[in-house]
Order: structure tokens, then C-alpha cells, then sequence
DNA sequence: ATCCTATCCTGTAGGC
DNA sequence: TGCCTACAGGATAGGA
């Protein structure tokens, strides 16, 4: 779902259009999302200017004037969908848009969020690294790539499967559980091996493929799944390079062999046990 | 401290 | 055909 690349490719489209954009109206048409009330926004968010967006992990900034930011968070199917000044690239009758922002230019920004997953507060700029749901964030793993010995040391005396590990945002920030599978795949590893169990030798094929999957990934402006959208309603393009993520029963684009499905702490993993054949201290999980 | 499960939410896929 | 249930997974609270 958004995961970093997602949400980068987000960040990235909204960089080329909303700086300088002056918020003229902004009104709340859907007034819950998960966990809490968005009624507040149109009074923190009109007159405001927004600044360059910025990104950690899944969460993104976007920076206002006036020392705020608004701190947003897709969740499983949230979008900012934009429409230039001039064009009606926006259906009034799309359902489940929690926010429409008109900027003093005409142009629109709307939020959308069909399961209510997603996170949207304004929060004054110098207490975002005191946010908890921010402060608890592991490094970008793009703008601070992982080295073998860094992963090595993070996962030091862990006994969670290796799949669970990467999925840790307070580890790393951004891998989600499209991403999680295809490196580990990638990378020639078991998904159940304890994180604390691998060695130096098996980390270091672990550190480039997350940059190269998750880079290709941003190339292509990420995965659609199943929600989520670009800024202008497109899909993403790295669907076509997945490897084994949800292709449960198909072939193994390496070998041939059957890709396997399993659940990992409630989530599907997949994978080739074939190609990611373990070295004992598996973690053992519930089948299905 | 560490790990694990349940919870939230809605559209969609599958079974009968 | 249509209803019903199970399932998908982001973060996080609370229990073991």
C-alpha cells in the first residue's frame, strides 16, 4: 500500500506544484479518520502558504508558513489528488474525500481516504520531532542507505523472523509489506530467519537490494495494489516488476519453482523457497 | 525490554 | 443472481 516509494513519488509531484500555493478555502467534507477529528483543520490551514514538501519514511511533511506543518500519513488508501488552475481534473462526486484545499490560484488539492487509515494533523514545525508517532521513526533508508554493518547492529539480539524486522518503522522508515518480500527475495534470504541470527555476509545482500528496490521502485512511481493513486489519479508502475509479491502459485521468475504464501505476523509473505532456502534459526508462525 | 495480537475501516473476491 | 463472510494491511494500544 503507500509504502516509501509511494509516497515519495507523492512528495515529488506535490514538490512540482504547491510551493508558493496560497490555501484560499479549505474545507472538511469527511470529519473522522481513524483516530481522531480533522474538524479543526480549515482554521490552522486557510491563508496558509506551503513550502517544499518534505518526507521520513511514510510520513510526509508538508511544510507551511508561519513555522507549521501539516503532518500527513496515507495509511492503507489515502491520496492527495491535485487539479490544476483552469482544469476540472477533480469529480465532485468522488466519494470519501475527507479534505478539499482551494488555493488563492484556483488550483485544488483534495485528500481522500476510503478506509480511513490515514493521518493529518497540523502540527507547529518545532514540535514535529516530539510527535509520537514521528519521534519513534527509524533513519530513511534513501536518505541514509543501510549498510551491512548498520543492519547487523540494529538487529543485534533480535529473535523477530527477519520479514517482521524490515517491516519496523522504528528500524527503518518506509519499507512496507510489498517491498519487505520482493528484498528478502532479492536478497537470497529466508523470511522466517531471526533478524539477530544473520550473519554480516547475509546483511550485506540485504543492504543494496533495499535501495534498489525501493529506488526502481520510486522510478516507476511505486505499486498499485490495489488504491493507491499518483497525484493525478494514475497508478503506479512497479507492479509489472514484482517478483513474488502476491504471485502466490506462479512461477519463480529465478528458478522456476513455486512462489509460496505465508502469514508473518498477520501479514502474507511471499516468497521462493527455493531461492531463499534458510540456514536454521527460523522463527516459526501460524500457517495459512 | 521484547514480542505478539487485536483493532480500526471499506471495497472486493470468493463461496454457496 | 445475490447475499454473506473473509481478507487486504498501515500504526498502535495493551497484554503476555
Amino acid at each position: 500500500m503507500p509504502e516509501l516509494p509511494e509516497v515519495e513519488t507523492v512528495r515529488r509531484m506535490l514538490a512540482a506544484h504547491v510551493p508558493g500555493k496560497r490555501v484560499a478555502t479549505a474545507a472538511v467534507s469527511r470529519h473522522r479518520l481513524r483516530t481522531q477529528s480533522l474538524a479543526a483543520l480549515p482554521k490552522q490551514l486557510e491563508g496558509r502558504a506551503f513550502a517544499e514538501p518534505r518526507r521520513t519514511g511514510k510520513f510526509l511533511f508538508l511544510d507551511l508558513d508561519g513555522g507549521m506543518t501539516l503532518l500527513s500519513h496515507l495509511g492503507m488508501s489515502g491520496r492527495w489528488l491535485f487539479s490544476p488552475a483552469g482544469v476540472d481534473a477533480l469529480d465532485e462526486a468522488m466519494p470519501h474525500v475527507h479534505l478539499r484545499l482551494t488555493f488563492e490560484d484556483r488550483s485544488r488539492l483534495w485528500y481522500q481516504d476510503i478506509r480511513r487509515f490515514g493521518m493529518l494533523r497540523v502540527v507547529p514545525l518545532d514540535r514535529l520531532a516530539k510527535d509520537p508517532s514521528v519521534k519513534l521513526l527509524g533513519p530513511d533508508p534513501l536518505e541514509q542507505p543501510p549498510t551491512a554493518e548498520s543492519l547487523r547492529a540494529c538487529a543485534k539480539g533480535s529473535r523477530v523472523a527477519v520479514k517482521t524486522f524490515l517491516l519496523d518503522q522504528r528500524k527503518l522508515a518506509g519499507i512496507g509489506n510489498i517491498y519487505a518480500s520482493e528484498i528478502l527475495f532479492r536478497a537470497a534470504i529466508d523470511p522466517r530467519r531471526a533478524a539477530g541470527a544473520l550473519s554480516l555476509a547475509e546483511w550485506a545482500r540485504v543492504a543494496p537490494e533495499i535501495g534498489a528496490v525501493l529506488g526502481d521502485a520510486v522510478a516507476r512511481m511505486g505499486t498499485t495494489f490495489s488504491t493507491y493513486r499518483t497525484i493525478w489519479n494514475e497508478p503506479g508502475q512497479y507492479g509489472e516488476q514484482l517478483l513474488v509479491y502476491d504471485r502466490p502459485g506462479q512461477p519463480c521468475r529465478r528458478c522456476g519453482g513455486e512462489v509460496k504464501r505465508f502469514v508473518q505476523g498477520g501479514r502474507a509473505t511471499f516468497w521462493c523457497p527455493a531461492c531463499q532456502r534458510g540456514r536454521g534459526n527460523t522463527r516459526k508462525h501460524a500457517q495459512s
